[in-house]
DNA sequence: AAAAATGTTTAGATTAGACTAAATTTTTAA
DNA sequence: TTAAAAATTTAGTCTAATCTAAACATTTTT
Protein backbone atom coordinates (compact mmCIF):
# COMPACT_ATOMS: atom_id res chain seq x y z
CA UNK A 1 0.00 0.00 0.00
CA UNK A 2 1.33 3.28 -1.05
CA UNK A 3 1.36 6.67 0.51
CA UNK A 4 -0.19 9.94 -0.91
CA UNK A 5 3.65 11.30 -1.81
CA UNK A 6 4.13 7.50 -3.76
CA UNK A 7 1.46 7.83 -5.79
CA UNK A 8 1.36 11.13 -6.90
CA UNK A 9 5.49 10.24 -7.94
CA UNK A 10 3.87 7.28 -9.96
CA UNK A 11 1.16 8.65 -11.55
CA UNK A 12 3.60 11.68 -12.46
CA UNK A 13 6.61 9.25 -13.73
CA UNK A 14 3.64 7.41 -15.83
CA UNK A 15 2.10 10.33 -17.38
CA UNK A 16 6.00 11.88 -18.71
CA UNK A 17 7.19 8.84 -19.71
CA UNK A 18 3.96 8.13 -22.04
CA UNK A 19 4.75 11.64 -23.26
CA UNK A 20 8.54 10.78 -24.33
CA UNK A 21 10.89 7.73 -25.08
CA UNK A 22 13.41 6.45 -22.52
CA UNK A 23 14.11 7.07 -18.94
CA UNK A 24 12.65 9.78 -17.19
CA UNK A 25 14.63 12.52 -16.07
CA UNK A 26 14.56 13.35 -11.89
CA UNK A 27 14.07 17.35 -13.64
CA UNK A 28 10.89 16.45 -15.65
CA UNK A 29 9.19 14.71 -12.79
CA UNK A 30 10.45 17.84 -10.24
CA UNK A 31 8.56 20.10 -12.02
CA UNK A 32 5.54 17.75 -12.86
CA UNK A 33 5.04 17.26 -8.81
CA UNK A 34 6.36 20.62 -7.80
CA UNK A 35 9.10 19.81 -6.02
CA UNK A 36 13.27 20.12 -5.70
CA UNK A 37 15.17 17.46 -7.77
CA UNK A 38 16.96 16.47 -4.73
CA UNK A 39 13.27 15.53 -3.23
CA UNK A 40 12.81 13.68 -6.64
CA UNK A 41 16.23 11.86 -5.94
CA UNK A 42 15.13 10.62 -2.46
CA UNK A 43 11.68 9.13 -3.75
CA UNK A 44 13.33 7.60 -6.54
CA UNK A 45 15.48 5.70 -4.55
CA UNK A 46 12.38 4.82 -2.05
CA UNK A 47 10.51 3.45 -5.38
CA UNK A 48 13.24 1.50 -6.25
CA UNK A 49 13.65 -0.42 -2.81
CA UNK A 50 9.78 -1.00 -3.31
CA UNK A 51 10.64 -1.97 -6.98
CA UNK A 52 8.15 0.38 -8.48
CA UNK A 53 10.66 1.74 -10.59
CA UNK A 54 13.83 0.82 -12.11
CA UNK A 55 16.51 3.54 -10.95
CA UNK A 56 19.64 3.90 -11.93
CA UNK A 57 21.99 6.99 -10.70
CA UNK A 58 22.05 10.07 -13.18
CA UNK A 59 20.26 7.94 -15.60
CA UNK A 60 16.66 8.41 -14.63
CA UNK A 61 14.12 6.18 -14.06
CA UNK A 62 11.24 3.98 -15.59
CA UNK A 63 8.45 1.84 -14.35
CA UNK A 64 8.15 -1.65 -13.18
CA UNK A 65 5.51 -3.95 -14.28
CA UNK A 66 4.24 -3.27 -10.57
CA UNK A 67 4.75 0.36 -11.02
CA UNK A 68 2.64 0.55 -14.08
CA UNK A 69 0.18 -1.35 -12.49
CA UNK A 70 0.00 1.03 -9.64
CA UNK A 71 -0.04 3.87 -11.54
CA UNK A 72 -2.79 3.03 -13.74
CA UNK A 73 -4.82 2.18 -11.07
CA UNK A 74 -4.58 5.92 -10.10
CA UNK A 75 -5.36 7.09 -13.40
CA UNK A 76 -8.53 4.60 -13.51
CA UNK A 77 -9.93 6.12 -10.29
CA UNK A 78 -9.18 9.41 -11.95
CA UNK A 79 -10.67 9.37 -14.57
CA UNK A 80 -14.05 7.69 -13.32
CA UNK A 81 -13.91 10.27 -10.85
CA UNK A 82 -13.57 13.00 -13.23
CA UNK A 83 -16.85 11.51 -15.50
CA UNK A 84 -18.77 11.45 -12.59
CA UNK A 85 -18.34 14.78 -11.38
CA UNK A 86 -19.04 15.76 -15.50
CA UNK A 87 -21.93 13.77 -15.65
CA UNK A 88 -23.40 13.96 -12.32
CA UNK A 89 -22.94 16.45 -10.55
CA UNK A 90 -22.21 19.51 -12.92
CA UNK A 91 -18.90 20.13 -13.29
CA UNK A 92 -17.22 21.72 -16.27
CA UNK A 93 -14.46 19.79 -17.70
CA UNK A 94 -12.22 22.78 -16.95
CA UNK A 95 -13.08 21.86 -12.83
CA UNK A 96 -12.53 18.70 -12.44
CA UNK A 97 -9.06 18.34 -12.25
CA UNK A 98 -8.25 19.30 -8.53
CA UNK A 99 -10.87 17.34 -7.35
CA UNK A 100 -10.13 13.97 -9.15
CA UNK A 101 -6.65 14.28 -7.85
CA UNK A 102 -7.87 14.28 -4.44
CA UNK A 103 -10.16 11.59 -5.15
CA UNK A 104 -7.98 9.33 -6.64
CA UNK A 105 -6.41 8.23 -3.78
CA UNK A 106 -9.09 6.86 -1.86
CA UNK A 107 -8.61 3.17 -1.48
CA UNK A 108 -11.31 0.91 -1.95
CA UNK A 109 -11.73 -1.71 -4.36
CA UNK A 110 -15.17 -1.80 -3.96
CA UNK A 111 -16.15 1.69 -4.52
CA UNK A 112 -14.45 2.13 -7.87
CA UNK A 113 -15.70 -0.84 -9.10
CA UNK A 114 -18.80 0.18 -8.32
CA UNK A 115 -18.42 3.89 -9.57
CA UNK A 116 -17.33 2.37 -12.99
CA UNK A 117 -20.94 0.42 -12.72
CA UNK A 118 -22.74 3.27 -12.15
CA UNK A 119 -21.32 5.13 -14.97
CA UNK A 120 -21.98 2.45 -17.25
CA UNK A 121 -18.25 1.48 -17.43
CA UNK A 122 -17.15 4.49 -19.83
CA UNK A 123 -14.52 4.00 -22.08
CA UNK A 124 -13.01 7.70 -22.21
CA UNK A 125 -13.13 10.70 -19.46
CA UNK A 126 -14.46 14.34 -19.93
CA UNK A 127 -11.09 15.15 -21.44
CA UNK A 128 -11.12 12.36 -24.08
CA UNK A 129 -8.71 10.52 -22.54
CA UNK A 130 -9.27 6.80 -22.20
CA UNK A 131 -10.26 4.86 -18.76
CA UNK A 132 -8.37 2.07 -17.83
CA UNK A 133 -10.91 -1.11 -17.28
CA UNK A 134 -10.81 -3.31 -13.96
CA UNK A 135 -8.31 -4.89 -15.78
CA UNK A 136 -6.46 -2.42 -16.11
CA UNK A 137 -6.57 -2.25 -19.78
CA UNK A 138 -7.92 0.84 -22.23
CA UNK A 139 -8.36 1.37 -26.11
CA UNK A 140 -6.40 4.15 -27.18
CA UNK A 141 -7.75 4.99 -30.65
CA UNK A 142 -5.61 6.54 -33.13
CA UNK A 143 -5.49 10.41 -32.60
CA UNK A 144 -4.15 13.63 -34.22
CA UNK A 145 -3.29 16.97 -33.34
CA UNK A 146 -5.47 19.82 -35.31
CA UNK A 147 -2.65 20.48 -37.05
CA UNK A 148 -2.12 17.60 -38.49
CA UNK A 149 -5.44 17.14 -39.94
CA UNK A 150 -5.19 17.68 -44.34
CA UNK A 151 -7.24 20.42 -45.21
CA UNK A 152 -11.15 20.28 -45.89
CA UNK A 153 -10.79 17.08 -44.49
CA UNK A 154 -13.61 16.38 -41.75
CA UNK A 155 -12.02 15.18 -38.07
CA UNK A 156 -14.04 15.13 -34.60
CA UNK A 157 -12.22 16.64 -31.19
CA UNK A 158 -11.48 13.27 -28.82
CA UNK A 159 -9.86 15.36 -26.83
CA UNK A 160 -7.11 18.21 -25.68
CA UNK A 161 -3.42 18.07 -25.02
CA UNK A 162 -3.22 20.65 -22.49
CA UNK A 163 -5.58 20.43 -19.44
CA UNK A 164 -4.79 23.69 -18.11
CA UNK A 165 -8.41 25.07 -17.10
CA UNK A 166 -7.64 28.52 -19.07
CA UNK A 167 -7.39 26.75 -22.22
CA UNK A 168 -10.42 24.29 -21.60
CA UNK A 169 -12.67 27.68 -21.13
CA UNK A 170 -11.34 28.98 -24.07
CA UNK A 171 -12.33 26.40 -26.39
CA UNK A 172 -15.33 26.18 -24.00
CA UNK A 173 -16.30 30.08 -25.26
CA UNK A 174 -15.56 28.89 -28.97
CA UNK A 175 -18.03 26.20 -28.55
CA UNK A 176 -14.97 23.44 -29.19
CA UNK A 177 -15.82 20.49 -26.73
CA UNK A 178 -15.44 16.40 -27.11
CA UNK A 179 -17.27 15.11 -30.06
CA UNK A 180 -17.39 18.77 -31.83
CA UNK A 181 -16.73 18.14 -35.99
CA UNK A 182 -13.97 19.86 -36.81
CA UNK A 183 -12.39 20.67 -40.44
CA UNK A 184 -9.67 23.32 -41.14
CA UNK A 185 -11.13 25.10 -44.12
CA UNK A 186 -7.43 27.25 -44.79
CA UNK A 187 -3.92 27.27 -43.44
CA UNK A 188 -2.69 30.72 -43.01
CA UNK A 189 1.20 30.22 -44.63
CA UNK A 190 1.94 33.87 -42.99
CA UNK A 191 1.57 33.08 -38.94
CA UNK A 192 0.70 29.47 -39.43
CA UNK A 193 -2.83 30.41 -38.22
CA UNK A 194 -6.21 28.56 -39.38
CA UNK A 195 -9.66 29.02 -40.03
CA UNK A 196 -11.73 26.14 -39.48
CA UNK A 197 -15.21 25.10 -39.08
CA UNK A 198 -16.62 23.92 -35.64
CA UNK A 199 -19.54 22.73 -35.63
CA UNK A 200 -21.48 25.27 -37.23
CA UNK A 201 -19.71 28.22 -37.11
CA UNK A 202 -16.33 29.12 -38.89
CA UNK A 203 -13.70 30.63 -36.38
CA UNK A 204 -9.89 31.70 -36.60
CA UNK A 205 -7.28 29.91 -34.21
CA UNK A 206 -3.58 30.42 -33.74
CA UNK A 207 -1.08 26.99 -34.40
CA UNK A 208 -0.79 26.86 -30.38
CA UNK A 209 -4.25 26.50 -30.35
CA UNK A 210 -4.31 24.21 -32.76
CA UNK A 211 -1.59 21.90 -31.61
CA UNK A 212 -3.43 21.29 -28.36
CA UNK A 213 -6.05 19.64 -29.86
CA UNK A 214 -6.50 15.81 -30.82
CA UNK A 215 -8.83 15.14 -33.46
CA UNK A 216 -9.82 11.47 -34.83
CA UNK A 217 -10.11 12.08 -39.01
CA UNK B 1 -7.21 24.66 6.03
CA UNK B 2 -6.65 21.66 8.06
CA UNK B 3 -4.31 18.45 7.39
CA UNK B 4 -6.18 14.84 7.61
CA UNK B 5 -4.96 14.98 11.20
CA UNK B 6 -6.15 17.97 12.96
CA UNK B 7 -10.00 17.21 10.91
CA UNK B 8 -9.54 13.70 12.52
CA UNK B 9 -9.16 14.97 15.98
CA UNK B 10 -11.39 17.49 15.71
CA UNK B 11 -14.48 15.28 14.30
CA UNK B 12 -13.42 12.95 17.68
CA UNK B 13 -13.10 15.55 19.82
CA UNK B 14 -16.76 16.65 19.02
CA UNK B 15 -18.48 12.77 18.84
CA UNK B 16 -16.89 12.51 22.43
CA UNK B 17 -18.04 15.73 23.46
CA UNK B 18 -21.87 14.95 22.05
CA UNK B 19 -21.97 11.70 23.99
CA UNK B 20 -20.69 13.46 27.64
CA UNK B 21 -20.53 16.59 29.33
CA UNK B 22 -17.69 19.01 30.27
CA UNK B 23 -14.13 19.23 28.64
CA UNK B 24 -13.19 15.67 26.60
CA UNK B 25 -10.04 14.11 28.64
CA UNK B 26 -6.48 13.11 26.77
CA UNK B 27 -7.38 9.38 26.92
CA UNK B 28 -11.14 8.94 25.54
CA UNK B 29 -9.35 11.29 22.24
CA UNK B 30 -6.50 8.71 22.84
CA UNK B 31 -8.68 5.86 22.53
CA UNK B 32 -11.20 7.13 19.86
CA UNK B 33 -8.43 8.17 17.32
CA UNK B 34 -6.38 5.10 18.10
CA UNK B 35 -2.96 7.02 19.20
CA UNK B 36 -1.04 7.29 22.50
CA UNK B 37 -1.78 9.68 24.79
CA UNK B 38 1.33 11.87 24.80
CA UNK B 39 0.36 12.42 20.87
CA UNK B 40 -2.93 13.60 21.66
CA UNK B 41 -1.41 16.14 24.25
CA UNK B 42 0.92 17.34 21.42
CA UNK B 43 -2.24 18.21 18.87
CA UNK B 44 -4.46 19.23 22.02
CA UNK B 45 -1.49 22.06 21.67
CA UNK B 46 -1.88 22.58 18.24
CA UNK B 47 -5.56 23.21 17.67
CA UNK B 48 -5.26 25.63 20.65
CA UNK B 49 -2.76 27.63 18.65
CA UNK B 50 -5.12 27.49 15.47
CA UNK B 51 -8.05 28.17 18.26
CA UNK B 52 -10.15 25.39 17.10
CA UNK B 53 -9.96 24.23 20.73
CA UNK B 54 -10.18 25.58 24.38
CA UNK B 55 -7.23 23.70 26.31
CA UNK B 56 -5.94 23.77 29.66
CA UNK B 57 -3.44 21.73 30.86
CA UNK B 58 -4.59 18.67 32.83
CA UNK B 59 -8.27 19.91 32.14
CA UNK B 60 -9.22 18.45 29.05
CA UNK B 61 -10.45 20.38 26.25
CA UNK B 62 -13.69 22.24 24.27
CA UNK B 63 -14.12 22.86 20.71
CA UNK B 64 -14.56 26.65 20.15
CA UNK B 65 -17.23 27.90 17.40
CA UNK B 66 -14.85 27.53 14.97
CA UNK B 67 -13.66 23.96 15.83
CA UNK B 68 -17.44 22.84 15.99
CA UNK B 69 -17.79 24.59 12.16
CA UNK B 70 -14.90 22.36 11.46
CA UNK B 71 -15.89 19.71 12.59
CA UNK B 72 -19.40 19.76 11.45
CA UNK B 73 -18.03 20.26 8.22
CA UNK B 74 -16.32 16.84 8.10
CA UNK B 75 -19.28 15.23 9.50
CA UNK B 76 -21.54 16.33 6.59
CA UNK B 77 -19.17 15.07 4.38
CA UNK B 78 -18.55 11.72 5.84
CA UNK B 79 -22.45 11.38 6.17
CA UNK B 80 -23.17 12.64 2.80
CA UNK B 81 -20.72 10.19 1.42
CA UNK B 82 -22.37 7.55 3.28
CA UNK B 83 -25.91 8.29 2.03
CA UNK B 84 -23.98 8.03 -1.32
CA UNK B 85 -22.41 4.62 -0.92
CA UNK B 86 -25.77 3.14 0.32
CA UNK B 87 -27.98 4.56 -2.61
CA UNK B 88 -26.11 4.75 -5.38
CA UNK B 89 -23.02 2.20 -4.76
CA UNK B 90 -24.32 -1.04 -3.62
CA UNK B 91 -22.79 -0.56 -0.48
CA UNK B 92 -24.36 -1.92 2.91
CA UNK B 93 -24.56 0.22 5.87
CA UNK B 94 -21.56 -2.14 7.63
CA UNK B 95 -19.52 -1.16 4.78
CA UNK B 96 -19.90 2.68 4.46
CA UNK B 97 -17.89 3.78 7.59
CA UNK B 98 -14.28 2.81 6.37
CA UNK B 99 -14.41 4.65 2.92
CA UNK B 100 -16.46 8.03 4.05
CA UNK B 101 -13.37 8.27 6.87
CA UNK B 102 -11.44 8.46 3.92
CA UNK B 103 -13.89 11.03 1.58
CA UNK B 104 -14.79 13.27 4.54
CA UNK B 105 -11.42 14.83 3.91
CA UNK B 106 -11.80 15.83 -0.23
CA UNK B 107 -11.58 19.68 -0.01
CA UNK B 108 -13.96 20.82 -2.23
CA UNK B 109 -17.20 23.16 -1.26
CA UNK B 110 -18.58 22.80 -4.67
CA UNK B 111 -18.24 18.77 -4.54
CA UNK B 112 -20.18 18.72 -1.30
CA UNK B 113 -22.93 21.18 -2.16
CA UNK B 114 -23.78 18.78 -5.41
CA UNK B 115 -23.66 15.79 -4.12
CA UNK B 116 -26.15 16.85 -1.11
CA UNK B 117 -28.33 18.06 -4.54
CA UNK B 118 -27.67 14.73 -6.37
CA UNK B 119 -28.76 13.01 -3.18
CA UNK B 120 -32.07 15.29 -2.66
CA UNK B 121 -30.81 17.28 0.29
CA UNK B 122 -31.09 14.02 2.39
CA UNK B 123 -31.68 14.58 6.27
CA UNK B 124 -29.90 11.60 8.00
CA UNK B 125 -27.79 9.35 6.61
CA UNK B 126 -27.82 5.26 6.54
CA UNK B 127 -27.52 4.62 10.43
CA UNK B 128 -30.06 7.17 11.43
CA UNK B 129 -28.06 9.93 11.97
CA UNK B 130 -28.63 13.08 10.95
CA UNK B 131 -26.78 15.24 8.28
CA UNK B 132 -25.35 18.88 8.72
CA UNK B 133 -26.83 20.93 5.43
CA UNK B 134 -25.45 24.18 3.84
CA UNK B 135 -25.38 26.43 7.18
CA UNK B 136 -24.62 23.28 9.24
CA UNK B 137 -27.37 23.06 11.00
CA UNK B 138 -29.26 19.49 11.71
CA UNK B 139 -32.46 17.93 13.11
CA UNK B 140 -32.27 15.85 16.14
CA UNK B 141 -35.53 14.21 16.13
CA UNK B 142 -36.47 12.88 19.96
CA UNK B 143 -34.76 8.93 20.16
CA UNK B 144 -35.12 6.71 22.70
CA UNK B 145 -33.32 3.34 23.11
CA UNK B 146 -35.28 0.51 22.59
CA UNK B 147 -35.08 -0.61 26.33
CA UNK B 148 -36.79 2.82 27.12
CA UNK B 149 -39.44 1.37 24.89
CA UNK B 150 -42.37 1.21 26.76
CA UNK B 151 -43.80 -2.45 26.67
CA UNK B 152 -46.42 -2.97 24.06
CA UNK B 153 -45.97 0.78 22.45
CA UNK B 154 -44.67 0.35 18.63
CA UNK B 155 -41.44 2.49 17.79
CA UNK B 156 -39.70 2.60 14.49
CA UNK B 157 -36.07 1.70 13.99
CA UNK B 158 -34.23 5.26 13.18
CA UNK B 159 -30.42 4.42 14.29
CA UNK B 160 -27.83 2.44 16.06
CA UNK B 161 -25.58 3.66 18.39
CA UNK B 162 -22.87 0.72 17.99
CA UNK B 163 -21.51 1.45 14.59
CA UNK B 164 -19.07 -1.37 14.35
CA UNK B 165 -19.89 -3.83 11.36
CA UNK B 166 -20.57 -6.69 13.43
CA UNK B 167 -23.48 -5.58 14.73
CA UNK B 168 -24.45 -3.97 11.81
CA UNK B 169 -25.00 -7.33 10.33
CA UNK B 170 -25.78 -8.97 13.12
CA UNK B 171 -29.04 -6.50 12.67
CA UNK B 172 -29.22 -7.36 9.15
CA UNK B 173 -29.20 -11.13 9.58
CA UNK B 174 -32.06 -10.13 11.54
CA UNK B 175 -33.59 -8.18 9.59
CA UNK B 176 -34.20 -4.54 11.56
CA UNK B 177 -33.03 -1.58 9.87
CA UNK B 178 -33.55 1.99 9.66
CA UNK B 179 -37.46 2.21 9.52
CA UNK B 180 -37.93 -1.04 10.85
CA UNK B 181 -41.17 -0.96 13.05
CA UNK B 182 -40.37 -2.68 16.52
CA UNK B 183 -42.78 -3.30 19.60
CA UNK B 184 -41.95 -4.54 22.70
CA UNK B 185 -43.55 -7.77 23.63
CA UNK B 186 -42.18 -9.03 26.38
CA UNK B 187 -39.47 -8.23 29.25
CA UNK B 188 -37.67 -11.13 31.24
CA UNK B 189 -37.35 -9.93 34.56
CA UNK B 190 -34.53 -12.94 34.80
CA UNK B 191 -31.76 -11.90 32.45
CA UNK B 192 -33.53 -8.24 30.76
CA UNK B 193 -33.84 -9.92 27.10
CA UNK B 194 -36.63 -8.86 24.96
CA UNK B 195 -39.20 -10.51 23.24
CA UNK B 196 -39.99 -8.18 19.98
CA UNK B 197 -41.99 -7.76 17.19
CA UNK B 198 -39.62 -6.35 14.08
CA UNK B 199 -41.34 -5.99 10.89
CA UNK B 200 -43.47 -8.91 10.71
CA UNK B 201 -41.36 -11.49 13.16
CA UNK B 202 -40.90 -12.15 16.07
CA UNK B 203 -38.02 -12.53 17.93
CA UNK B 204 -35.79 -12.60 20.84
CA UNK B 205 -33.02 -10.07 21.73
CA UNK B 206 -30.39 -9.68 24.62
CA UNK B 207 -30.40 -6.20 26.86
CA UNK B 208 -27.08 -5.06 25.13
CA UNK B 209 -28.85 -5.80 21.62
CA UNK B 210 -31.55 -3.43 22.78
CA UNK B 211 -29.60 -0.70 24.17
CA UNK B 212 -28.23 -0.17 20.91
CA UNK B 213 -30.99 0.52 18.58
CA UNK B 214 -32.42 3.82 18.31
CA UNK B 215 -36.11 3.65 18.21
CA UNK B 216 -38.97 6.90 17.84
CA UNK B 217 -41.80 6.33 19.52
C1' DA C 1 39.26 17.78 -25.89
C1' DA C 2 38.82 21.13 -22.53
C1' DA C 3 35.67 24.50 -20.48
C1' DA C 4 31.20 25.87 -19.38
C1' DA C 5 26.58 24.89 -18.55
C1' DT C 6 23.22 21.90 -17.08
C1' DG C 7 21.44 18.18 -14.54
C1' DT C 8 21.75 15.11 -10.54
C1' DT C 9 23.04 13.49 -6.16
C1' DT C 10 24.69 13.83 -1.33
C1' DA C 11 24.82 15.75 3.19
C1' DG C 12 22.66 17.94 6.62
C1' DA C 13 18.52 20.57 8.41
C1' DT C 14 13.45 21.06 9.11
C1' DT C 15 8.55 19.96 10.01
C1' DA C 16 4.43 17.21 11.21
C1' DG C 17 2.98 13.51 13.47
C1' DA C 18 3.77 9.74 16.04
C1' DC C 19 6.22 7.05 19.72
C1' DT C 20 8.55 5.59 24.61
C1' DA C 21 9.92 6.51 29.08
C1' DA C 22 10.05 9.46 32.81
C1' DA C 23 8.05 13.17 35.46
C1' DT C 24 4.14 15.50 37.12
C1' DT C 25 -0.67 16.35 38.38
C1' DT C 26 -5.16 14.88 39.59
C1' DT C 27 -8.27 11.60 41.41
C1' DT C 28 -9.48 7.79 44.28
C1' DA C 29 -9.14 4.97 48.18
C1' DA C 30 -7.54 3.73 52.63
C1' DT D 1 -5.44 13.56 54.75
C1' DT D 2 -2.10 10.98 53.19
C1' DA D 3 -0.84 7.06 50.00
C1' DA D 4 -1.69 4.69 45.88
C1' DA D 5 -3.58 4.63 41.36
C1' DA D 6 -4.75 6.76 37.22
C1' DA D 7 -4.36 10.34 33.98
C1' DT D 8 -1.64 13.68 31.75
C1' DT D 9 2.30 16.08 30.27
C1' DT D 10 7.25 16.67 29.15
C1' DA D 11 11.51 15.39 27.10
C1' DG D 12 13.73 13.14 23.79
C1' DT D 13 13.61 9.92 19.62
C1' DC D 14 11.91 8.35 15.03
C1' DT D 15 10.16 8.46 10.18
C1' DA D 16 8.42 10.45 5.88
C1' DA D 17 8.74 14.08 3.05
C1' DT D 18 10.47 18.08 2.14
C1' DC D 19 14.23 21.79 1.67
C1' DT D 20 19.12 24.29 0.83
C1' DA D 21 23.78 24.24 -0.27
C1' DA D 22 27.55 21.92 -1.88
C1' DA D 23 29.59 18.20 -4.53
C1' DC D 24 29.61 15.46 -8.46
C1' DA D 25 28.37 13.70 -13.29
C1' DT D 26 26.86 14.42 -17.86
C1' DT D 27 26.07 17.09 -21.85
C1' DT D 28 26.92 20.92 -24.74
C1' DT D 29 29.66 24.40 -26.59
C1' DT D 30 33.69 26.43 -28.07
Amino acid sequence: MQTLSTEDYLKAIYHVSQSSSGAVATTSIAKQIGAKPSSVTDMFNKLSDQNLVKYQKYQGVSLTNEGVKTALRIVRKHRLWESFLVSHLNFNWDEVHQVAEQLEHIQSEKLTNELERFLDYPTHDPHGDPIPNRALFMKTYSKILLTELPVNKEGVCIGVKDNSSGFLRYLDRRQIGIGTTLQVLHREDFDDSLHIQAGKSTLMITKKTAENIYVKP
